[in-house]
RNA sequence: GGGAGAGUAGCUCAAUCGGUAGAGCAUCGGCCUUUUAAGCCGCAGGUUCAGAGUUCAAGUCUCUGCUCUCCUACCA
């Protein structure tokens, strides 16, 4: 294969390195500091008095040309010494005098200089042949430049490792948005945008921990390989068992593993849940995604909206805090044009309010509902002719109008849906005589996006087990199809689980509005991407 | 699934009505000990996403394919 000239370059420049002496790929190196902490260490006083001692130095020599060295004013320098390690972005070579603008994620730009004089003799050769992109370890004093930037003043130059690459354009960066994710190495190397995203979404997930153990919820891990794949309706992703000759389903959702710990005696549990779903992917779709599932014994739906509260409001101050996060609080973080604020008391609705709010008429009045379904077009007769179930007419209108009168900006409960739409949620007592049956189950909608659903989970093992049955007669064959009877969790209700609260949020979409990114592939540090023909 | 747009040097982008494919940065050679997107001088760098067609002539027009982006639809 040919190699191209840029890196055939790089590749002698390697040479060089070796030729020198010195390891290209560098070793171990203890007593490292980060750039951004080597910039914090410059010490004004000490900087000047080591430059002062210089000029008396030279002025004593001026004054006197043939004194003794001995006699010299001693030249003070208790300026403190860093070693650093990180990417080179610039390279200004002034021929005795080379900079160096070093970047590593703690800091975009970090600048040292190798002089002759100072530099040790085969770091400054190295200098010379250092190419945008290498990794390099320096140390030395810190100082500060004539144009006042705190400099390490290299005396020791040694490579970590060579990088045959060309560099991306080292002010417009990488723009091209396919590589950037295809690529995502050359991405953050060249956006540090892109890392702060990818590790504030690090200290997010780490926050969410803490606050869950904080309330006394343990982490838990539920099978991802499943016979069937239930807790959502989705269409999972197959895959076989050779050892077992068995066809099994990547999970489409851990709930009802969950639960089964419930039963047995677990309170509060929680997961952490990579998904799969192999559906459509958009800006806020990837085939694979992070959940969080909380369940809480002797919970309910209410107890699910406190911790749910609480857990999004002190994410927000983490993200507001960050460098970039711009603010003191959590009352004002962008997103896109929106303002959101994560502060005050999120709003609370109920369906039936928002729906009534919306369209002007009752969630119980099917016949107008029909009529506006009419009206506005949408339909209300599936193919065969047979009118569409009276709750697909409320839901349809309830999403396609009622949804949209949710103010962006501030996070939203809505709460008490239709029973019918929520097979795994326990019927809100009271309202099974209702023309439209509730259910205790709320979604939270933030930013225009449904982030997730909360239920009083169904512990009646025969409800349960009448809504899997009806769940598969199913509105038409091909959803049917991906939808399963879990005979095991019936017998498992069966065995007695307490009354509880379970949720589940999008944490990709949280990460999205805590990062103001418009894309989950901007949250995603590897997102889905085609491969290409060659 | 539908619609619109994009793909040109390593990177970021130009190229008028179809008429010799260009710039900046990076690279390479030379000079330079306080630069900051360093500076000055010089050189080089191309399968214009792939394939076919129209034409005297195609980066440009037509068709097919590939990938991406945006909008829209679907899906919890």
């Amino acid at each position: 294969m040919d190699i191209h000239h840029l890196e055939q370059q790089r590749r002698d420049n390697r040479d060089a390195v070796i030729a020198l002496g010195m390891l290209p790929y560098g070793e171990r190196t203890d007593d490292l500091v980060t750039l951004a902490d080597a910039h914090a260490l410059y010490n004004e006083d000490a900087d000047k008095a080591n430059k002062e001692s210089n000029q008396a130095r030279k002025q004593a020599k001026r004054d006197n040309p043939d004194i003794a060295d001995a006699d010299l004013p001693a030249i003070v320098d208790d300026r403190p010494r860093v070693k650093v390690a990180g990417r080179v972005m610039l390279h200004r070579d002034n021929g005795k005098l080379i900079w160096l603008n070093l970047r590593d994620h703690t800091r975009d730009t970090f600048q040292i200089a190798a002089s002759k004089r100072d530099c040790d003799e085969n770091g400054f050769k190295l200098a010379k042949v250092l190419d945008g992109g290498d990794l390099v370890i320096a140390e030395g004093p810190l100082t500060m430049t004539n144009t006042g930037e705190v400099t390490c003043w290299v005396d020791t130059l040694i490579p970590a490792s060579k990088c045959l690459v060309p560099p991306p354009e080292k002010h417009a960066g990488l723009q091209d948005t396919e590589r950037r994710y295809r690529q995502r190495y050359m991405d953050m190397w060249a956006n540090p945008d892109t890392t702060r995203v990818l590790i504030l979404r690090s200290k997010m997930m780490s926050a969410m921990r803490r606050f869950l153990e904080r309330q006394d919820f343990i982490e838990v891990e539920t099978p991802v390989l499943q016979v069937q794949a239930g807790g959502a309706a989705a269409r999972p992703f197959m895959t076989h068992m050779n050892a077992l000759s068995l066809d099994l389903s990547l999970r489409i959702a851990p709930e009802l593993y969950l639960k089964r710990l419930l039963v047995g005696g677990m309170p509060r549990v929680f997961e952490v849940s990579r998904n799969f779903r192999n559906e459509g992917l958009d800006k806020s779709h990837n085939p694979e995604f992070t959940s969080l599932e909380v369940y809480q014994a002797y919970g309910n739906y209410e107890t699910m909206m406190e911790l749910t509260e609480g857990l999004i409001r002190e994410l927000a101050q983490l993200a507001a805090s960050e460098p970039g996060g711009g603010g003191e609080d959590a009352s004002a973080m962008p997103f896109g044009n929106l303002v959101i604020d994560y502060a005050a008391p999120f709003e609370k609705i109920t369906y039936a309010e928002l729906f009534e709010k919306a369209l002007g008429f009752s969630i119980d009045e099917i016949d107008k509902a029909r009529a506006e379904c009419e009206k506005r077009g949408f339909k209300t007769k599936s193919k065969d002719g047979t009118a569409i179930d009276d709750i697909f007419i409320i839901n349809e209108l309830f999403e396609e109008v009622a949804e949209h009168m949710i103010d962006p900006a501030r996070p939203t409960f809505v709460m008490d849906y239709p029973a019918s739409l929520s097979p795994l949620t326990r019927p809100k007592p009271g309202t099974e005589n209702n023309a439209v049956p509730l259910a205790d189950r709320w979604d939270i909608f933030i930013g225009g996006m449904e982030i997730g659903p909360a239920y009083t989970e169904l512990n009646d093992p025969d409800i349960q087990e009448e809504k899997f049955r009806e769940q598969l007669a199913g509105v038409d064959d091909e959803e049917s199809t991906f939808r399963t009877f879990d005979e095991d969790f019936v017998n498992a209700l069966k065995v007695g689980m307490p009354p509880a609260g379970g949720l589940g949020l999008g944490m990709d979409r949280i990460v999205m509005l805590m990062a103001n990114q418009r894309s989950i592939r901007d949250v995603l540090p590897f997102p889905m991407m085609k491969p290409t023909a060659d």
